[in-house]
DNA sequence: CGACCTCTTGAGTGAGCTCAAAAACAGTGG
DNA sequence: CCACTGTTTTTGAGCTCACTCAAGAGGTCG
């Protein structure tokens, strides 16, 4: 039970609130659509394990990935519940979820004013992750970009899962996916993943990431932790 | 009274709430800091009138325009108010501002949680908003970025100051804004301005914006207006 | 009437793209 | 355990969109 939607300590009282409006946890295979753009979402979500992406299409394929969900991150929360979801949302490893029919938000919220302020907390971290992302694609070479992104995911597994140390840590994502993410091309990631390679920064492969000169990385992108540190759950 | 951050109709007792918190509005010149990124702000905002810009700098001079605000927008809430900014705003125009001391916010959103949901949607809606720029700035080519910008921008402007019409609207923004919003040069945004302008697309100068052929922009950007229609206002 | 932005245009370069194809890998069923 | 299939990674060659550098024209404000 002491995992149930908590990954940091919540008032007892406050507990028994979230349990009354969830539904129980379910499990999603890798490549599952949690929710798609475009259609009026049912269910939000938190990460209990695994990776989700949250990604927008342009009708002629065109995809940008706007963010990635790590264990404990929240799923569909948007300005208008009842309205369509503005991007879509997939499993990129099996997932374990916990299921917040969106019909019961806006109750939740009204009966414990607490989680509402928490949910205001929640997105503008979102939005501050959004716009760090915002700066890196808009302003850094690939090569900054692509390892800005790779320091961030590396930051928060960290943070998330201490265990990992200076090791390798897990990275389910193909040269596809950080393309997307990073607004190059597959081909272009691969090259610049090369690159890095070669210098000595970074390894991955077989979906491990390894940081071999965290310092040098951190200068290079001028990585600054602030946007990426976790945040109350729901 | 009626306009003191009103945009819409709020309930009388609500109103009397946020009287309470705020101080009263204040006047700052173009070109003034609202806030700056790294320092601890003192003060949110409702925007009354006139534009500001919200954005981010590395350390060598590039920048990034996150967003712009317009009448009825609230700036500078963020995940942890005690925290450095994790961005900053400066007015473009000169500007009209309701000042709310950001110590105030927590305690107005605890004795009045109506006030916590509306800021939640309020930072969802700024959420999506960097979306679709992301969106822009990760995948669409420079006509595509620059076209939607302002399409953007004028149905924000239309949406709240309905006399403009089908006429040219104000539009205070220099090429070099421009590019820091689309992430790219000024020079590029200018030869992309001229070629919209000789298709007939847009005529952009003198601080006015005329759009030409709205369908044509409306499909060449496959814009959508989810994203940018206005959300209540504190 | 200068001084300073902002806008405009030209010429040349390069980072990241496209097209094409081979090699490595992972999952499946026999 | 292996052949088979589809996905992912890797490499090469050539091109283009957007960038840099440079300089002139236009506006605006003291």
């Amino acid at each position: 039970v002491r995992r149930l939607g908590l990954f940091r300590p919540i008032p007892e009282e406050q507990l028994a609130t979230i349990q009354r409006y969830r539904t129980s946890q379910t499990h999603q295979p890798a490549g599952a659509d949690l929710y798609r753009e475009g259609e009026r979402p049912v269910d939000a979500f938190t990460l209990f394990e695994g990776w989700v992406m949250r990604y927008k299409t342009l009708d002629d394929g065109r995809r940008i990935i706007l963010s990635f969900a790590l264990a404990g991150d929240f799923l569909c929360f948007q300005p208008d519940l009842e309205a369509p979801a503005n991007h879509s949302a997939q499993a990129i490893t099996p997932v374990t979820l916990c299921v917040f029919p969106c019909a019961n938000l806006m109750p939740m919220f009204r009966s414990h004013p607490e989680l509402a302020i928490q949910m205001s907390w929640i997105v503008a971290r979102d939005e501050a992750v959004a716009h760090e992302h915002l700066m890196s694609v808009g302003r850094r070479p690939a090569r900054e970009r692509l390892a800005h992104l790779l320091l961030e995911l590396h930051y928060r597994l960290l943070a998330r899962y201490p265990e990992y140390g200076d090791g390798p840590v897990p990275l389910p994502l193909t040269q596809e996916i950080l393309a997307d993410a990073c607004g190059l091309t597959t081909i272009h990631v691969n090259r610049t993943l090369k690159a890095l390679r070669q210098d000595r920064l970074l390894e991955l492969s077989h979906g491990q990431l390894q940081l071999l000169n965290r310092q040098a990385l951190v200068s290079l992108t001028r990585f600054q932790t602030d946007a990426f540190t976790p945040r109350p759950t729901l």
